[in-house]
DNA sequence: GTCTATAGTGGGATAGAC
DNA sequence: GTCTATCCCACTATAGAC
């Protein structure tokens, strides 16, 4: 997993994260469309050819975006950690920090999408390569569970956060699309999916509803290949 | 929902069908990214021009293709919903025929899917525009739960449809990037849902339980906006 | 061998003549 | 309603500079 096709010499590398920089910024501030690889190059005072040397496509640029912005989620994430021990909470912070980090993103954030799930994409998120970010969303989640006072039932506490995974997916599949003013109905979402997580939770206790709770969660982690 | 920017005379109603057609063959036998307009335009005898006077954009084409399927959808549920009175076994075969009906554009799904999430798409699936081709799908679900013998409580009946759509939305996405032969695991996922309902369905009697699977049953439906 | 500049290809979409 | 000519895009090929 390096970010570029020649990483050896350190003029390279500088020259690899002026143009990473220059993409992102621009990505920040026009969106994906309305960036242009030629404005890139521009900007970051190199040719159209010397960007596709460092960086084989435009999606390839966007990937940088995608693990920069995982690792941010990961920094976001540690702190807010640790101010609570009650697992409800600490999902919801991981989940919050999370949209946090997208929201900058927001307005441009169908064409990111699209870009994403291209099969032309390294990015697209059930690709080989986008494996290692979402294992660390997974960690999070495995800390967030871990870390917590509840005591659930053990073969619960293991499925959880692969589980917990696909539904940070499709929260931000929902963000994406989400109109609101400060996409104020995804945290209303996230809100009614945790309360809902503190009822169903403790029914793992009961033996009737043990089973059907468990393959619900196995369904979900099925759900990623 | 007119297919067409001018279906005011007959014969601009035959150039547009013979261009739809032709874009529609070519989607199926060669995907999304080597259709170019360039190809239907001359397969189908004429200007890259006209072509984009009939229909705006490339993705208006995948536009009338996602109504054709649609289309086809509603006609093979029907004799599918009349084999059984079996709740389970009807929403069975609205998902079923649903998924038979996109396997012919498989091999290219990832294209198609990028595709349609775009934000200058007028097929995506939260985009206003779509909204009549999920009401299609959303009535076939209501038609499963009407005319099963299962007696569920009231408001579970009312809701399970809209829910119902957001699955089969998640089952298609799934679809889209399961590489197993004749997507199995899709197939597959779909069993284990189905069994999941079969068995989770019931326990909506028990009153300790009504409230957690109605607010579940919300919460998917409210993902929908 | 590592890196860069330029020219070129084919793509979707558009403008304006007819 | 239709066509021709053109625009700008991402991406590629390749020759040559360091």
């Amino acid at each position: 997993m390096f970010s570029s096709s020649a990483p050896k010499t350190a003029k390279s590398e500088r020259t690899s994260a002026r143009i990473r920089d220059t993409a992102l910024r621009s990505f920040r501030e026009r969106g994906y469309d309305a960036t242009t690889v030629r404005a890139i190059a521009a900007e970051a005072g190199v040719s159209v050819g010397v960007l596709n040397y460092h960086f084989p496509s435009k999606n390839h640029l966007v990937q940088e975006l995608y693990v920069q912005v995982q690792e941010a989620h990961r920094q976001a994430a540690a702190p807010a950690l640790a101010a609570s021990d009650d697992l409800i909470d600490r999902l919801r912070a991981v989940f919050a920090t999370g949209l946090d980090g997208l929201s900058p993103y927001h307005a441009h954030a169908p064409e990111f999408l699209a870009a994403a799930v291209s099969p032309r994409s390294p990015v697209n998120p059930f690709a080989e390569d986008s494996a290692p970010a979402l294992a660390i969303v997974e960690s999070l989640f495995r800390e967030a569970v871990d870390g917590a006072d509840t005591t659930l039932p053990d073969e619960l506490t293991a499925a959880l956060p692969r589980a917990l995974v696909v539904g940070h997916l499709l929260l931000a599949l929902f963000w994406v699309y989400d109109r609101s003013p400060q996409q104020r109905k995804t945290r209303l979402l996230l809100d009614h999916g945790l309360r809902l997580l503190r009822t169903a939770l403790p029914l793992a206790r009961i033996p009737l509803l043990r089973r059907p709770l468990q393959d619900l969660l196995a369904l979900i982690a099925d759900a990623r290949g």
